[in-house]
This record gives structure tokens, C-alpha cells and sequence, in this order.
DNA sequence: CGAATCTTTGAAAGACGTCAACATTGGTGG
DNA sequence: CCACCAATGTTGACGTCTTTCAAAGATTCG
């Protein structure tokens, strides 16, 4: 299933490099990674690495996009983020050396490069600039996971579903599709998954939306037509 | 307010070593915090750091218990952790080089010893020793992050009532006090905001669980009576 | 083209928050 | 040391947000 693609390129041509972890290091330490890493196809809806098995690797995301998912104790799952071209994946169970928290897989056709943990690790910890990197990326991801406990806690679902529909606006648009619709291979279980409610009432909320002209959709693509608007239901910033 | 203490003893001496982010050090290390740190005494209700403001320096508890939290977009306070005896608090932002995403507050009167910035960056980033372990145990909590979303997405507010006074059990309890009851400075609200609830829902969900020989309370004191009954209504592990 | 999956809608029950009133407690100043 | 005030805790009633169950459309993919 997971086919071995045959030209394995230079991550210091990697169209993402500035935007991933990679992006401080210079020539000679990129190679390392590159002479460490190697690239595969994934289909839509692989899964990269399981949750409560121990880290074999790391992730680096070449193409496609990735869903970051836990699964609660009643067999649901909960969406903690998506990844997308650049990001670097299931390093951190990795460094604290326990099983994944979450489970990583494709919500479309993906090329991922990985590098296996021995590997990994000690380019980790043999060069400052991306271990200081690393670090601090994790610290930040801290900050941010404590902004979203404050919102599942104490945000009703609308506002919820308006944040993510924000946040998913951010994921998805570059500088070329900026007035496009986000087209996310999301079903509405997994949207409804990210938001944390029933798929019933996240179907329902968006239908308010749509009559409120915050968003226009067609299938599983979402236009967002009113991002003021999202972010006054959202009650944010 | 914030008294400083006459004697400054030594953190090699400190009882909470072994439970700190310090326990791998060696001597000379240990010394190098011991020579960076001042203690001081903070009344309870005492704010150790605010949100929204850069970090100034790492506080490190020698002696009492810290409600860690955010208050959200409407003015709520949600309690992300609390942190007791020998805990490190206020370096993640410090790291990621940004405003703190939380506060930290005394819950009761404590002793908390003070490390500035400039020299806990540099002792941090000279002693890898420390830099590995802090950087483990902040992988650590960001898995432990992901497991607190996905309960406050997918558990009902009685579960999830369930699962903090087990961790309160826990954060609480040492060899010492094993079948104590837990004595938690926090108010009501305080258990409610950690909780994500309202006020009144928490009380209502204490009663039940009193009904049922869960717990008993005698003010603020809630004495855990059946740690398995509580696990089985917390849906739990 | 048909089975399987996904989406949508309706109806009803339940969980939870809010408001208001009242009880209790703890801290403070006299 | 006591009295009093403010903060905290508790209870009831009520409304609403959300989930759940059921069933009917729509879409997708082999």
C-alpha cells in the first residue's frame, strides 16, 4: 500500500523547507536529514503511525494533508489538528519517548518523507539549531493546546465551529488560493470531530451559517464568505 | 507583599529534588541553580506571574500549591493544572519566547524560589543534561494536553468531575497522607472552572457523588472514599 | 447500476447553564 | 472576642443548547 516513490529529492529543494522545522539550518545539516530521510506515497486515508504504539520515526510532510487524531475512550475520535506540506509529525511522543498520544493519518493522496527515530535523534541532539528549534516549537504548541482546553471548556459549540472554520481557512489557504473555497477532504464526522460535538448538530450549525451568509458550501467545499462575521459568532480576538 | 526569606538554602538540600526538573543534575549543576536563585514567600492568592505578559524568569515551588490557568474570551478562569512541591512553572513561554498563555496563582501561602531569565536560558542551553529533560517532560505534557482535549470535547461534565478529583487525589497525596482527605484550597468555582462547568453543576454533581459514597466532604475538604466507583463513573482508563 | 457511505432533517429526551433566593462561612474591625 | 459584612456555598425552577434516535435523501465508488 505504501508505494516507494523512485526519485528521492533534496529536502534544500523542498518547496516547504521554509516553512517547516528545517528552515535554520544550514547546508550541511540539511544534508544530514536528507541522507537520513526517505519519501513514500500514501493514499488518502493511511495511517501514518498509530496511536498508543512507540515512535519507529518521524513525519515530514512533502504533499497532501494530514489529520492528527486521538481516540476518547468511547471509540470516538477527537481531531487535535491538521498538518499540513512542511510539518514535521510524531516527533514528540518520540523525545518523550512513550507511545502516541494521537494517531496521524491522510485525509488525501500524500508523500511524506520519514526518518527513522535512531536517525533522528541524534541529528537532534548533535545540532543546536534544530534542537533549539524543536524546543521551542514544542513550547508554543503547549501555549496553544492550553488556548484550546479554555475553548472546549468554556466556548458553546457555534463558536467553536466558527473558530475552526477560521482555523481551517489558515491551514488551507496559500498566497495563490486566498479567495478560493477550502476544499478539505473533511467529512462532516470529522469536522464535527475537530469541533468536538455531534455530526448532527455541527450539520445543523453550518446550516445556520450558510443562512446567515457567513459561508457558502457545496459538498465538502467550504466557502468562507464572511470572515468578520466568523470571528464576531466566535466571539474571538 | 512578596517577602524575601532571611535564609537561602541550598537546592541540593531541597526535599523536592527528586521530584523536580532538576533531579538529573550533578553537583556543579545543581550549584549553578542554587547560585542563579533567590526564595521568596507569596501569601496566598498571590499571582506568580500574569498572562498576556512576558516571562521574566522560572519559579520553581519549594513549599505549597499554584492554580495554573487562562481566563477566557468571556472572563472565566479554566484551570489548565495545578502544580505543587517541586514543580517548575513559567518556562515554556520563556522558551518559545513569547507572552505567557497563562497565569499562575498561589492557592495557599507558599515559598517559591525565583530564577531570572537571562541565567536560567543560559544554564539551560549550556547544560544538556537539563535541556534533554526539560525537553522530554514538555513532549510529556503536550501528549497529556491531548488526552485533556479530548475529554473536555467528548466526556459529560460528570465524567469529567470524575477524572479531576482523581487527579487531585493524586497531585495531592504523598506517602505520608494516603488515606487523608484531599484539603484543596480551591473554592467551589475553582473545582468548577478546572472542571469546565458552572458553579452551581459542580455542587449539584459533588451531591450526587456524596449519594453515592463516592466521596464525603466537610467544607472545603473532599475525602475520596472509592477510588474504583470513581474510575468506573469516569469512564476511565 | 447498486451497495455502502455520507448527509440531512425531524422529533424528543436529557444535560447543562442561568437566574434568583437563601444559607453558611470566614475574615476584619471595633 | 464578638458582631457584621462580604464572599462563598447551596438549592430550586426554568429555559435552552445539545445529543440521540430514527429515517429519508444524496453521493460516491467499485
Amino acid at each position: 500500500m505504501k508505494k516507494k516513490l523512485l526519485s528521492n529529492f533534496s529536502c534544500k529543494d523542498c518547496k516547504y523547507l521554509k516553512n517547516s522545522m528545517f528552515d535554520e539550518l544550514n547546508d550541511d545539516e540539511i544534508n544530514n536529514i536528507y541522507e537520513a530521510k526517505s519519501c513514500s506515497f500514501y493514499k488518502k486515508g493511511q495511517v501514518l503511525f498509530h496511536q498508543d504504539t512507540y515512535p519507529l520515526g518521524v513525519y515530514c510532510i512533502n504533499e497532501g494533508k494530514v489529520k492528527v487524531y486521538k481516540v476518547g475512550d468511547d471509540g470516538k475520535e477527537q481531531i487535535i489538528y491538521l498538518a499540513r506540506e512542511g510539518n514535521l509529525l510524531g516527533y514528540k511522543s518520540m523525545i518523550s519517548d512513550e507511545k502516541y498520544h494521537v494517531a496521524g493519518e491522510t485525509i488525501e493522496d500524500a508523500q511524506v518523507c520519514f526518518i527513522p527515530k535512531s536517525m533522528f535523534m541524534e541529528i537532534l541532539f548533535r545540532t543546536p539549531t534544530l534542537n533549539k528549534r524543536l524546543f521551542k516549537e514544542v513550547c508554543h504548541q503547549l501555549g496553544v493546546m492550553t488556548d484550546i482546553i479554555t475553548n472546549m471548556a468554556q466556548k458553546p459549540v457555534r463558536e467553536r465551529l466558527a473558530i475552526v472554520l477560521l482555523l481551517l481557512k489558515e491551514t488551507y489557504s496559500t498566497a495563490s488560493n486566498e479567495n478560493e473555497p477550502i476544499v478539505l477532504n473533511l467529512t462532516r464526522e470529522d469536522l464535527a470531530n475537530f469541533v468536538g460535538t455531534a455530526t448532527e448538530t455541527l450539520i445543523r450549525l453550518l446550516h445556520d451559517f450558510k443562512e446567515d451568509n457567513l459561508i457558502t458550501t457545496n459538498g465538502r467545499k467550504i466557502q468562507i464568505e464572511d470572515t468578520t462575521g466568523l470571528r464576531k459568532v466566535a466571539n474571538w480576538n
